[in-house]
DNA sequence: TTTATATTTCGTTGTTTGTCGAAATAGCCT
DNA sequence: AGGCTATTTCGACAAACAACGAAATATAAA
């Protein structure tokens, strides 16, 4: 039961689920999704280890890199069932929308600089 | 999304969830539910109301008792298919069958004696 | 080895949420 | 009408949570 709340509380977020959406397109690197978000980093970091734990991404480390990505088959069918239904109730959303369309411009940029940006503020 | 939050937010407490599991088996009234779980009436009315306003819940009234089930065919396709999510992961867990237990015997009683006890508390 | 930087952890703050009990509402029964 | 009673609404309170910035961690580059 523990596990399927954390599941249940984990899509209860806005900024959780676009990550969801975000990300399905490929992997992303915290500083993407920080970009994307206009967040602090710190919240971001936040959000997908709450993402993490419910096992609705998976992660790779290179370098001082870290990205998050959809888990493939080994995730739980729960967890694997619970992406599809958000993908496919949301995927024709605005906001969604907008956020792939905003997402295009960041993958466009280097994300060296991008990070560096952040780290100023 | 607001309404799809409305939903995933709805989903994100325990009590919410094995309330949806208790009415597979058809209408509660509020006493039978408030009797399953141990809280409070009002406690009860406002999970039902935040169920409600998801639409993963229907009502009906009949004189002063209130009704609540599953949604029928009514239901849009998002919330049908998250019912028969949280159902399909769910059915087997233990708390759920506890409660599938205790309700059987619940039913058995007279409602009118079981609402009479709540409202003396 | 020092410096830079990508991410996480920690502590704080403001907001939301679950719970209760008391009061209000609505509908039966005499 | 007047009293019961099933449910909801309201107000209060505590716990949970999202957000931030600062400090800690880890790794790359100089």
């Amino acid at each position: 039961m523990r596990e399927f709340m954390n599941l249940t509380k984990a899509l209860a977020d806005e900024n959780r689920v676009r990550t969801l959406l975000a990300l399905r397109k490929g992997e992303l690197c915290v500083c993407q999704i920080t970009e994307l978000f206009g967040l602090a980093p710190s919240t971001v970091s936040k959000h997908l280890s709450i993402l993490y734990q419910a096992r609705l991404v998976d992660m790779r480390k290179d370098g001082r890199w870290i990205y998050y990505r959809l888990p493939g088959k080994e995730a739980p069918v729960a967890v694997r069932e619970a992406i599809a239904w958000v993908e496919k109730f949301l995927e024709a959303n605005p906001r969604v929308a907008e956020d792939t369309r905003q997402l295009k411009q960041i993958l466009k940029l280097d994300p060296v600089g991008l990070c560096k940006r952040q780290c100023r503020k």
